[in-house]
RNA sequence: GGCCGGGUAGCUCAGUCGGUAGAGCAGGGGAUUGAAAAUCCCCGUGUCGGCGGUUCGAUUCCGUCCCCGGCCA
């Protein structure tokens, strides 16, 4: 099963605010590491403060691959994301390196470590279609036409889950066959490399909560307001596109629209982080081969030294 | 001080023609295959403000007291 003539890769996996990316630059300080960030967010230029970007000064230090790709009016899915990271990785280790996996966009970390099925690219057409058709008939008819066309796929997904529901759709539209099929057609591909996964994560709940809401209202004072206020001011964007649906942007995108007040949307942008948190643990908590870390103890950086020279990876630490 | 509203889940409230109560939000758990910071699923015992009274039985009716609004003095 284990391969040790694989290269070795490094996983920094966290829910947000845990101290991730810090914890990243100094390990780009002590080891051959380089950066790739797995964030749906920070792909994203013009959207710095309220994804929590590294600053310049930090990105001169310690360059994150993958960050500043995508203009907001665009998408980027999991399977982009495994094809760019993959690309970047073996140009890293080519160089020598070890590549070093930072976010917490879990969905991307899951796809990149255990591969995807192949299965075809998201159309818009095809959606336009489909949404059209719930809006007229509603998602419970679409859901029930999935059941005759994939039953499987409709036995596991909820009739309330439009999205589910028409990509399982799309894909049968697109191909003539069921998602279902496809998917138990080709076995997926895992990442050709040894990895260790770490995870960072306060144990007590609450000192995570406490970060998030200070590290919100630090960004409002760094001017999130007015780097929404600038999305919104282009007049091209709106909350349909991924990049406005994001934590803390929806919510201030609701503020300028005057649906919310200030304070309001500072309030639910808060809740939204928390919650997109519950997430993310919930992601960690169901992988069983991640090594913890609280992220908030003095030595962090020692027992994280520590862990990677007892992985299979075996990290030579270099002064 | 008088009159009128209110005091029910962490918050905002609904409700019980008397048989010990339920929504939304928050919170917790889970799912997650080209939107994933997305999209969904599951989870609700709380002296029904306190104390008395009536009653087989009171959160509900009556009395009284306390607290919070508003109006009048």
């Amino acid at each position: 099963m284990s391969q040790p003539d694989l290269p070795p890769a490094i996983f920094v996996m966290g829910p947000t605010a845990s101290g991730k990316t810090a914890l990243a630059v100094e390990l780009v300080r002590r080891l051959p590491v380089e950066i790739i960030g797995v964030d749906s967010g920070q792909i994203y230029r013009s959207m710095d403060i309220g994804t929590a970007k590294p600053d310049a000064e930090t990105l001169r230090v310690a360059p994150h691959r993958l960050i500043d790709i995508r203009e907001p009016e665009q998408s980027y899915s999991a399977a982009e994301f495994r094809t760019d990271a993959l690309r970047e990785m073996h140009e890293i280790t080519a160089s020598g390196r070890i590549p070093l996996l930072v976010g917490g966009t879990m969905l991307y970390f899951r796809a990149l470590e255990h591969g995807l099925s192949p299965l075809p690219v998201a159309d818009a057409g095809v959606r336009a279609q489909l949404e059209t058709q719930a809006a007229e008939q509603g998602w419970a008819a679409l859901h029930a036409r999935l059941a005759r066309v994939d039953p499987v796929a409709a036995a596991r997904i909820h009739q309330n889950d439009p999205q589910r529901i028409q990509r399982a759709l799309e894909v049968y539209e697109l191909t003539g066959t069921s998602m279902t099929d496809l998917i138990a057609a080709q076995a997926r591909e895992p990442l050709p490399y040894r990895v260790c996964k770490l995870a960072v994560a306060p144990n007590d709940r609450e000192v995570l909560r406490e970060r998030i809401a200070r590290r919100f209202h630090q960004m409002i004072e760094q001017g999130f307001m007015e780097e929404v206020e600038a999305l919104y001011a282009r007049g091209d964007l709106d909350l349909d596109m991924p990049a406005i649906r994001a934590v803390g942007y929806r919510q201030i995108w609701h503020y300028l629209q005057g649906k919310y007040s200030r304070a309001e949307a500072i309030e639910r942008g808060i809740i939204a982080s928390r919650q997109l948190a519950k997430r993310q643990m919930t992601w960690l908590r169901s992988d069983t081969d991640v090594h913890w870390f609280d992220g908030t103890e003095d030595k962090l950086l020692d027992s994280v030294l520590k862990c990677l020279q007892d992985c299979p990876i075996s990290v030579k630490i270099q002064s």
